[in-house]
RNA sequence: GGAGGCUUCGCCUAGUCUGGUCUAUGGCGCCGCACUGCUAAUGCGGUUGGGGUUUUAAAGCCCCUCCCGGGUUCGAAUCCCGGAGCCUCCGCCA
């Protein structure tokens, strides 16, 4: 949800991030006439409600005449009140209805257009030689490493098992990412990946994305397709001492439908249902966040180094955003099979937006509760596989393993394809 | 799965049977002031949150907020119905 109190004094900013983002003008036309008329409705209810309590008051000590005559009029009153309350109520849910259409006001400096106006912000270590390359399957199967045939078998396309060096890997890279975080002074989280719907609905994913997530009927409940959901839902309606951005680094699997991706990365484990991440989430006060999200993204390219695999960083446009966040900075990493580059990390700042819908505060100096900032990135998540065995494969199929991964598979410098 | 209990302004707590004077009691904590040469102690005052209105701003005034949503009533923390969470016991499973 975006700040009303911004959009009554400063509706133009909202309307410029509209048209960046290539979203209707006309939504903030609508919130704002949305807002225009709770309030009409809020100020019609209470002098109405503050002259029935007035009345009401005066009841007890009444006697004979007067008190038949104040009793008559107290019940007229309350008929009123009682349709001037619905009215609220009304002006209310056109209200609500209306901020969920409109996203997150960007950040000045965001590029303004869609999926391919991205600006590449830097380009980190060279793409391999490699003749020929094999892709992640091809030496995930040789390695004996991605089971995607049983995965299939078992719970359908999109579905894997990692076995063997595969989960080492996998374990591996998300210890190193932990123990990353633990050093930058995060708090290591294992959250529940079962969510309520107002968990769900407060991070706002049950908006444009609704049909990416799973969810289980018979209790109600819903399956994360990212921690961020149960690390920003963790202090909604909290009051949070924020003199330092605190910060979670959550540890989950992940799940998402990948309705209308069909035909897109069916190959490997790019895209899947199911995948384990590990996700830095911060709380911040609102003049920190640029700033925090700037260190993120440090602690991103800090990890994709210990992988030692090229990558670049892209500063999304505004129409790829999502809703919640005001800016997004992707790293994609090498992949020499397609010849590009693919996202393995993405950091945003959604600045006050969650944390409203979530009622997320913070004292400020005069000790009056603000709404606080969130963020999130990724330290590391199942896709990275891809690059890292793809990256560092040799002719023999074999593939080098990074220094920092080392020490989770045994010492093992060479990863050698399975015979037979 | 069954039965019962609980949920009050940061924390603890009074109030609910018997609706209005609850503008919600007291303690702890916190903040300010006073006093004492420091500290401690003491005294006085303040301290839920959200919204509306007015304003350069503040103050003020008003409304909502006693887990949530309905209902009864002129009037609900209090009565009724539904729901959530927590706790205890029983059953079931391991």
């Amino acid at each position: 949800m975006i700040d009303l109190r911004l959009l009554r004094e400063d509706p133009e900013t909202v309307r410029a991030s509209q048209r960046a983002r290539g979203e209707s003008e006309a939504a903030v036309d609508g919130l704002l006439h949305a807002d225009a008329a709770r309030r009409t409705a809020v100020g019609r209810f209470e002098a109405l409600r503050a002259e029935q309590k007035q009345l009401s008051g005066r009841i007890p000590t009444a006697r004979g005449d007067e008190r038949a005559a104040l009793l008559a009029r107290a019940k007229e009153l309350a008929a009123s009140v009682k349709e001037a309350e619905a009215a609220v109520g009304a002006a209310e849910e056109t209200l609500r209805a209306a901020q969920l259409a409109v996203p997150n006001v960007i950040e000045p400096g965001t590029p303004p257009g869609g999926e391919d106006d991205y600006v590449v912000l830097r380009t980190v270590g060279d793409p391999p030689e490699i003749e020929s390359p094999r892709d992640h399957l091809e030496l995930g199967e040789g390695l004996r490493a991605i089971d995607v045939e049983r995965g299939a078998k078992v719970s359908g396309s999109r579905f894997y098992y990692l076995t063997g060096i595969g989960a080492l890997l996998q374990l591996g890279m998300l210890q190193l990412a932990i123990q990353h975080a633990l050093e930058a002074g995060f708090t290591p989280v294992i959250p529940p990946v079962l969510v309520k719907p107002e968990s769900m609905e407060g991070t706002g994913f049950l908006g444009a994305h609704a049909s990416e997530v799973y969810r289980l009927e018979a209790d109600d409940l819903y399956l994360v397709g990212t921690s961020e959901v149960p690390l920003a839902a963790y202090h909604s309606g909290e009051i949070l001492q924020l003199d330092e951005p605190r910060r979670y680094a959550g540890w989950s699997s992940c799940f998402r439908r990948e309705a209308g991706s069909y035909g897109k990365d069916v190959r490997g484990i790019i895209r899947v249902h199911q995948f384990d991440k590990v996700e830095m989430f911060s709380y911040c006060r609102p003049e920190d966040a640029a700033a925090e999200h700037l260190r993120l993204l440090a602690w991103e390219e800090e990890m994709l180094a210990k992988v030692e695999v090229p990558y670049r960083v892209i500063d999304v446009a505004a129409g790829d955003l999502g809703s919640s966040a005001a800016r997004k900075y992707d790293c994609e990493a090498w992949v020499p099979s397609q010849g590009r580059y693919r996202e393995v990390t993405s950091t945003s700042n959604c600045t006050t937006f969650q944390a409203r819908r979530l009622q997320i505060r913070y004292r400020d100096a005069d000790g009056k509760p603000q709404i606080a900032a969130t963020l999130n990135g990724t330290l590391a998540t199942t896709r990275w596989l891809v690059s890292i065995l793809e990256n560092h494969q040799q002719p023999d199929g074999s593939v080098r393993v990074p220094k920092a991964l080392q020490p989770y598979v045994g010492g093992q410098e060479f990863l050698e394809p399975a015979r037979g």
